[in-house]
DNA sequence: TCTACGACTATTTTT
DNA sequence: TAGTCGTAGA
């Protein structure tokens, strides 16, 4: 090994080196935002290694992302400067795909079994429900979607759901059966599935765990808080009673529960875990003490923390700016002039990012920085291998791999459309129903009986026929020959050219870029040891790539959600749309754990900042079509006072709607200078629905005004004035 | 098979 | 408001 451990602890502060350095056995690792967390796991291995002489395939270590993994791979290797290939490191789901693939058969899988993702498993769904003669308005798809996923995320089985005689459950049962009854012929696995049927595997096989067991004495994850029951249960299955844990985690971070992830496993690990040593890192390497002050601030009104508290050596630095908007417009036409003035100030785009709560929230922002040609890019959204013309020449591809892939043979027997409608479909459908058959099988038995139109059944003969020529003039095994066969000879390229221009160039943009990621695709040693082709071996890779490419070429800012934001860090960041029932989301408010989970994210949102913090609200939105009346939101007084300069508006709760009579924004003068109203206080108004009123209030200017007005009849309202129609008499 | 229109819905998302 | 989705009708 040439490797000293001073460096391996080089440059680490006094907590990190001791939770790097760790005896017991097992380690629970509390790492605030920005203390380090991935630089604790990169050096314990380093350690382990290094120092400790453990085999590097003797270490598992997972992560949530594949971006986590392989970012980890590369810190680690460049620290020891050698090969990690033998070192287990990946996601929670690429882990378990590794052990289905190397025990297909224990885990009762065909050996050339394929991945469905949450868009191919809806439609599965939704074929399940036809299968079953049930009404998609009784049994919306996406409920059962919920119900298959949380089932199998805490663990369970069709036939071991309690239904207690509730013939709702006993009906969502059934239709996971039928679900799982389809999965299970036609060889597909879900996303829980993987996880489900590896910890199964494990589980039920003695000589495997043991093996395991054995051979992963260090056992370390990341992102600890959002685990979920089965990942939970399937880490602690593996370390059994001997082998070492050393868990990573926030429980201030912990914003997934919504999708299973609970935090009581990091609540409880001390508890579970025996001779378990916790380690809290509190200094903060990215942000200045304000920000952090107004992080702690904020969650510190959390209830059930383990409690940490962060900590800068870094100067105090600015404070936080909050803005009060009068609505969506100022408060994105703020953000614009706000950025312009840093562009100015040399700073690069790059090192600004936008968050939003909701997906939704970006259109305005975005139509904001075209019109100021400041280059930005938004995170999220359909990803490259979920866009349908990928997802089309996949299906293909899927086909040519396996006939009996009844997801990539629904897909495109009729894409583009060769005469086969859903009349026939039905019919191979149900003939595969009976005959529990794949619906490849199922088409060719009704061809051979006669039992398809003709129309139908040339053309299936045909399809059939373009299947297997691709199949066979991919002797070659070049994945970038098949990928442009299959594009050329299934007439897609054409059928993508009938749709509008500047769609239609990027779907073949897109194609092309499929074709590179095809030929660029290398077949690891693991694939190629299990005996996987490369095609094999792509389709895999492909389903669990998220594929979002970063652009490199000119510097953007960003755009994206607070949970996508979670792990990156920025110089600047703007927190808009800071209202109540936006943030915290409606949905949330009411119930106390959702509650702190929205604080939770505001949390991650202000520790994304590195120097400066930008927050804003408007005062009323425009939502679901409705101009809605907004209050700021709540974590905006949970930051301490002395810490916020407030450039207008006021975030303590409105009497009155006092506040919308301040100074009108500056920028808003920008957009419409001096305009004078037709309104002014004092003034009786009439509108169509609320009836008489009296204008108590106004603020904002031309398209922008909004005036209060008390009506007689419904009490105050506050309306903008361009919409509202009020009539003076 | 394609188009048009009405109904419906509207947090967060990795794998 | 705006976007998606399913169905009716040509």
């Amino acid at each position: 090994m040439n490797i000293s451990t001073e460096t391996i602890l080089n440059n680490l502060n006094d907590d990190q080196a001791a939770a790097v350095t760790t005896e017991a056995q097992n380690a629970l690792v509390l790492a605030g935002a920005g203390s380090g967390k991935t630089r604790v796991l990169v050096h314990r291995i380093a350690w382990l290694i290094g120092a400790e002489f453990i085999s590097p395939y003797s270490i598992l270590a997972v992560t949530f992302t594949n971006k986590a993994a392989a970012e980890m791979r590369n810190r680690i290797a460049y620290m020891l400067k050698q090969d990690v290939n033998n070192l287990w490191i990946g996601t929670f789901h690429s882990i378990a795909l590794r052990l289905l693939q190397i025990h297909t058969e224990v885990a009762k899988l065909p050996k050339n079994f394929q991945i469905l993702d949450s868009d191919d498993q809806y439609r599965l769904i939704r074929r399940c429900l036809g299968d079953l003669e049930l009404d998609e308005k009784q049994w919306p798809p996406r409920a059962i979607q919920g119900f298959i996923n949380d089932n199998k995320n805490e663990g369970l089985r069709a036939d071991e759901i309690e239904n207690f005689g509730d013939f709702n459950t006993q009906t969502l049962t059934k239709i996971y059966q039928q679900y799982e009854n389809h999965c299970q012929r036609a060889g597909l696995v879900d996303f829980a599935e993987m996880l489900l049927r590896a910890h199964e595997l494990l589980l039920n096989n003695d000589q495997l765990l043991h093996k395991y067991q054995m051979r992963f004495s260090h056992i370390l994850v990341d992102e600890f808080q959002d685990t979920n029951n089965i990942q939970s249960a399937f880490i602690q299955l593996l370390a059994g009673k001997n082998n070492k844990l050393f868990v990573v985690g926030d429980d201030d971070q912990s914003i997934y529960a919504w999708r299973g992830a609970k935090v009581d496993h990091i609540l409880d690990f001390q508890n579970l875990n025996n001779n378990t040593a916790l380690y809290k890192l509190e200094q903060n390497y990215r942000s200045t003490q304000n920000i952090l002050d107004a992080a702690n601030g904020v969650i510190e009104h959390n209830k059930n923390r383990l409690g940490k508290r962060l900590w800068s050596a870094q100067e105090q630095g600015d404070k936080i700016n909050i803005y009060g908007a009068h609505s969506e417009f100022d408060e994105a036409f703020y953000v614009g002039e706000a950025i312009e003035q840093l562009l100015r100030d040399t700073i690069r785009a790059d090192e600004i990012a936008i968050l939003y709560r909701s997906n939704a929230q970006s259109r305005l922002l975005e139509e904001t920085l075209i019109k100021r040609q400041i280059p930005y890019q938004i995170y999220g959204g359909l990803r490259f291998f979920e866009r349908m013309e990928i997802k089309d020449v996949m299906a293909y591809a899927r086909l040519v791999n396996n006939r009996h892939d009844d997801i990539g043979f629904e897909r495109v027997i009729n894409t583009p459309t060769r005469g086969m409608g859903l009349k026939t479909l039905n019919m191979i459908r149900n003939h595969a129903q009976i005959n529990q058959t794949s619906l490849w099988q199922s088409a060719i038995s009704l061809v051979k009986s006669g039992s398809l139109s003709n129309r139908a059944a040339s053309s299936f003969t045909a399809f059939c026929s373009m299947i297997d020529e691709l199949d066979n003039n991919h002797q070659d095994q070049i994945l970038s020959h098949l990928f442009h066969d299959i594009i050329e000879r299934s007439a897609l390229k054409d059928h993508y050219l009938k749709e509008p221009p500047e769609k239609a160039q990027t779907r073949l943009e897109n194609l092309d870029e499929l074709i590179n990621a095809a030929e660029t695709h290398q077949i690891s040693d693991e694939d190629a040891a299990l005996g996987l082709s490369p095609l094999a071996s792509f389709l895999a890779a492909v389903s669990l790539d998220a594929g979002d490419r970063d652009n490199e070429d000119e510097p953007h800012v960003q755009l994206m959600t607070l949970h996508s934001a979670k792990g990156l860090e920025f110089p600047i960041v703007f927190m808009v749309g800071m209202e109540q029932g936006l943030f915290p989301h409606q949905n949330s408010m009411e119930d106390f754990n959702k509650l702190q989970e929205e604080r939770r994210l505001c949390y991650v949102g202000i520790t994304r900042t590195e120097k400066k913090l930008f927050m804003s609200y408007a005062t009323s939105r425009r939502l679901r079509g409705k101009i809605t009346p907004c209050q700021p939101s709540q974590f905006l007084r949970e930051i301490p006072n002395q810490l916020v300069q407030q450039q207008r508006g006021n975030i303590h709760p409105a009497r009155h709607h006092r506040q919308i009579i301040d100074s009108a924004s500056p920028y808003q003068q920008q957009i419409q200078p001096n305009t004078d109203t037709p309104y002014h206080i004092g003034q009786t108004v009439h509108h169509a629905s609320f009836g008489e009123g009296v204008i108590t209030d106004m603020s904002g200017k031309g398209d922008y005004l909004q005036v209060l007005v008390q009506f007689n009849q419904v009490g105050p309202k506050v309306l903008a004035a361009k919409f509202a129609k009020l009539s003076t008499n």
